[in-house]
Formats: structure tokens, C-alpha cells, sequence
DNA sequence: AAGTGGTCTAGACCACGTA
DNA sequence: ACGTGGTCTAGACCACTTG
């Protein structure tokens, strides 16, 4: 299983990459526990030391979760990591609100040169196309427009028509088996659209703050793009620079 | 020096507040090295493991830095780093552009309500102004004002007027021994203002990121106030959420 | 009491950079 | 050749959670 020697990748390296294959595979799902360190190093044949050490850069990148006395589990990302790792928007005094969101239309149709690039899709591809708009503190704040792959989201939109729930990110791992565990932005302000202006019930050629975003998977391939515009009247994007 | 014992803090953490103080008091400066892991154990009384652990959790928040063969390293919070961590600004194909700086204005004055708060200052304290331009791609794209403490940056501006270096954290370590190490932006989407839009050859009433920063040493003091209007019609901001 | 993760040790050997 | 950090081991004991 574990090749070992001189010059050859160090065990706990080759033990990471074993672990996220099991996630990635689904063998392991968010939220089932993995087998102790212990059990884990007699099964490897190293000891519980290296075995550790590969779990420990897998919790400091959010892919499992130890508790003490408990054991090590697969992280489940719920509401509250989504809303602390994906959701950068807070009120004026720096709180951040809860978003609910509506949806105004979700549609199927041909993938953009640009969506197809960045999603590594062939250019014609089928996208799903989701345009909604998103209240903060009960005022409509942010409208966005979500492309997803038509595989593997394919049963996305079908039955239950456009009913989808407010933390897409949860959805997709629970409906769909896909994990989101890292994003890239791009942020530009710009000035609001005549349709984007009535729904912010603000005046066209407002600046608004234009996010783009490429949602990746674990094994970083890119399965989300969304662009959301929002009104920074009220609010702020936070960031925090470490 | 360290405590042991049933129900105290762990060794690792106490070697961390000591490793920490040392590079807070100015003991070891930025650059230097430290003792070798051994060697610190030695001294220490404990495993080279547990110096290890500690040295460990300093390296991955770029307090030092590792070099194989070598030894262990205050961190230099160098062009490249203050460029990777603290400039977000890329232009539209995503390749980060090194940008110059023409200092516009550099005077003393009272500090604000807000801007005293901000710094932990009392209201009516002195700062420092520096209004300046910065170019990126030889177009002016950045027009921002810094706020500082008149303590301890009272030398700052005053036998070399105006002629500050570009990259201003460098100067601040090597020139005040303050190192930047952490900063929260907020990021909003405005209208440019009339003398704003003239620096920057756009029209007035244009959107501009606005991005307003607190920028904090190891010690997590605020020493640095700075509000960045950043035209993105050729740049945007990239954000990395992991 | 049993099982889990969390800390710590003492020592081995490897990989790398300098001299 | 030497000293540094980097990997790995085998085992001890502590802290926490559950039965």
C-alpha cells in the first residue's frame, strides 16, 4: 500500500493522499467517523506518530474534524462553516446577518465561452443558470447569478421546479455528494444595471460590489460560478489578511 | 521558566509565548536566527519534539521560517511577502502587478473620532496623513490615504519630507522595528469623487473598490490606518477562501 | 473502565546546505 | 564532515467522552 525507502514521499504525505481518496470516493462521508489513530497506524503499519501527522494538516485544511474523547470525523460543512468561510458580507458595525434568499429564475441552457472555460466544460455544454436575490435584514441586498455543470447536478430545478434552499453549499453535499472546500474571487465594483437597480430599489448607475466566484471541490475542480452584485450602502465585504 | 505538571498549560504553547516575546522585545530581530531546535531543547529542558511542535505552529503563521540544512529564521517580511499577503490587486488576466507609489501629501494632524478608535488612540491625538497615487501597469489605479500614530512613527516624514519608499511595511520594520503581520479589510463599492476621478483620468461619479484597512503587528496592536480607492475597469480584487 | 484524541519523550535515520 | 531541519518510531501518560 505505503511505499517506503530512501527518496521515496514520506509516509505521512502518501497517508493524506489515501485519506482524501476515501473521502473524495465517498467511501467516507461528511460527518461518518474515521477509524482511530491508532487503529489507523496498526492497519498501515506505521506508527500512531505519522498516522497524526497526516490527519493533522487534513483538520487544519478542514477536511476532518477530531473531538477529543470522541474520535476523528469527516467534516460536515454546514450552515455555520459555510456562513464563516463563504460568506464574507456583514452589516455596517461588522455583524454578520443570516441571508434569505428567493429565486427569480432557473433555467437550462449553453455554456458561455467564458463559463465553459472556467468551469472546464466543452464551450456549448449544458449549464444550469439560477438568477436569485438575497435579503439582508429584510432588505433585498445582493442579486446573483449561479451556473452549475448540468452533470452532475442534472436532477437540480427538475422535480422540485425552482424550490431550492437558502445554503446551496449544503444542498450539493447532501443531494449531490459534492463537497465545496475552497473558493477564488474576483472583485470589482461597478454600476448597477437598470433590472439590478429595481430590485435594490436603488438608482441606476449605483456602484455596486460585483463578486465573482469559482467554487472547487476538494480535489479542486471547479463545479459552482457565481456572480453576486451587492449593495454596500448597509454593508461591507469583510476580509481578514493573516 | 517553563511549568509542568498536572492541569497546566502545555509546554508547546508556553514555548510559543516565549519564542513570541522574544521577537516582540525586539530580542531577535527580523532575519536573525534562532538556536537550533536541539539546542533550544537543551536549553529548555524538554524534547527536541516539543520545540519542534511549537516552532511548527510559528512557521505556518509566517512568524518564522524554516531552511533545511540551515536553520530557523525570524521571518523578513519582505517585498514578496508584504506582495503576497497584503497586495490583493491583480490586473484582468490574474497576474499580480508590482505598483509605484508618488506621495501626494504627507502633513500632521488631529486624529478623527473614527480614526482614533480604529488606532486605540484618545480623540484628538496626532497622526501622520499620507495621501498618495499608486500606478499599476504605468496608469494611475490607486489613489489612498495612510493614517499613523505620531508615537512611535514620529520620525517618519520629517528630515526626508516626503520622500517615502514604496513599499511602506518594509519601512516600517526596518526604520520603527514594527512589523505588520495581520489586517482586516473592509471592502465597499463607491462613486469617485471629483478630485478622485481627476487623479485617476476617469469621470466622476465612476465606481471605486473602496478598501479600508487596519493593519495590526504580532501583538495584534493596530498601527497602520489606510483607505484605498482602487479604479477596476483594468484590475480586480483576488480573494483565496480556503 | 475503556477508548479516543492530546502531549511529551528519547532516540534513530534521512535530506540538505555549508565548509 | 558537520550541523541543520524533516521524518518516523515505540511507548508513556494526560484529558475527555461514553457506557
Amino acid at each position: 500500500m505505503l511505499t517506503t525507502g530512501k527518496g521515496s514521499i514520506p509516509l505521512y504525505l502518501q497517508i493524506i493522499e489515501l485519506l482524501i481518496s476515501k473521502i473524495s470516493k465517498a467511501e467516507w462521508l461528511p460527518g461518518d467517523i474515521i477509524p482511530s489513530e491508532i487503529n489507523l497506524a496498526k492497519e498501515l503499519d506505521v506508527s500512531q506518530g505519522t498516522v497524526r501527522k497526516a490527519i493533522t494538516e487534513l483538520v487544519e485544511n478542514n477536511v476532518l474534524t477530531r473531538k477529543q474523547g470522541l474520535g476523528t470525523f469527516v467534516s460536515n460543512h454546514n450552515i455555520d462553516r459555510a456562513l464563516f468561510h463563504f460568506f464574507h458580507i456583514t452589516d455596517n458595525d461588522g455583524h454578520k446577518v443570516l441571508p434569505d434568499s428567493q429565486v427569480l429564475n432557473c433555467r437550462r441552457k449553453k455554456a458561455t465561452k467564458s463559463e465553459a472555460h472556467k468551469l472546464k466544460l466543452k464551450p456549448g455544454d449544458e449549464v444550469i443558470k439560477i438568477d436569485r436575490v438575497r435579503n439582508l435584514s429584510s432588505k433585498p441586498t445582493i442579486v446573483e447569478t449561479i451556473i452549475l455543470p448540468e452533470v452532475p447536478f442534472t436532477r437540480l430545478g427538475k422535480e422540485d421546479g425552482c424550490d431550492l434552499p437558502n445554503m446551496l453549499y449544503e444542498l450539493y453535499e447532501k443531494q449531490f455528494g459534492i463537497t465545496i472546500h475552497s473558493a477564488e474571487e474576483q472583485i470589482r465594483a461597478v454600476r448597477a444595471q437598470k433590472q439590478q437597480a429595481k430590485i435594490l430599489d436603488i438608482d441606476e448607475g449605483s456602484p455596486l460590489l460585483m463578486i465573482e466566484r469559482v467554487a472547487l471541490t476538494l480535489d479542486r475542480r471547479p463545479v459552482e460560478l457565481r456572480t453576486s452584485y451587492c449593495s454596500t450602502t448597509k454593508h461591507y465585504y469583510q476580509n481578514t489578511l493573516l
